[in-house]
DNA sequence: GCCAACGTTGGC
DNA sequence: GCCAACGTTGGC
């Protein structure tokens, strides 16, 4: 099984949105990073656990936890002229991008934020603090992952 | 609002 | 294939 964390910015979508949605499951739209799809398409699995983050607001970091529900399947907002996220070099017989079925689990008793997070040796390596990161879908590893939840309730 | 870092595009 | 120009991300 496999740990992440996937960025979304509050305004557009937040926790919150997550866990109001029906079945408290959302489809992860919009990623049109190659990298990003490359992990939701090839690697991320029903079952692994993902760090929910918050970004581009007053308090980035941490604010809980979800699943992946539904494995990769081609993003249909690229076919969408509509939509803000619509490719048009993207069409259903040759679909360039993915998305997966993510569903709320909890939210952490309170938001770990990025500054905090820096603070940690035991963090050193891990993507997210990595300078000049911009992915909006990384990997953390069981170790991260443990150390982080660990912090939740000190 | 500023700006660093990074990705993409397109001319050559 | 190189690289300048441009667009986006996201912290601060």
């Amino acid at each position: 099984m496999n740990y992440w964390l996937m960025k979304s910015e509050p305004e557009a979508f937040s926790i919150d949105d997550l866990r109001q949605m029906a079945d408290q499951t959302e489809h992860w739209d919009g990623v049109r990073n190659y990298q990003a799809r490359n992990m939701m398409r090839d690697v991320m699995k029903c079952g692994d656990l993902v760090f929910f983050y918050h970004s581009n607001c007053a308090e980035p970091g941490i604010v809980g936890i979800m699943e992946v529900v539904r494995e990769s399947y081609p993003d249909f907002t690229a076919f969408d002229p509509d939509s803000k996220y619509y490719d048009p070099k993207s069409d259903g017989s040759n679909p360039r991008w993915f998305m997966v079925d993510i569903r709320f689990i909890r939210e952490l008793k309170h938001t770990i934020a990025l500054a905090e997070l820096k603070n940690y040796p035991q963090l050193e390596g891990m993507q997210l603090l990595r300078k000049g990161n911009r992915l909006s879908i990384l990997p953390v590893s069981a170790e991260h992952w443990a150390f982080i939840l660990d912090q939740e309730s000190s």
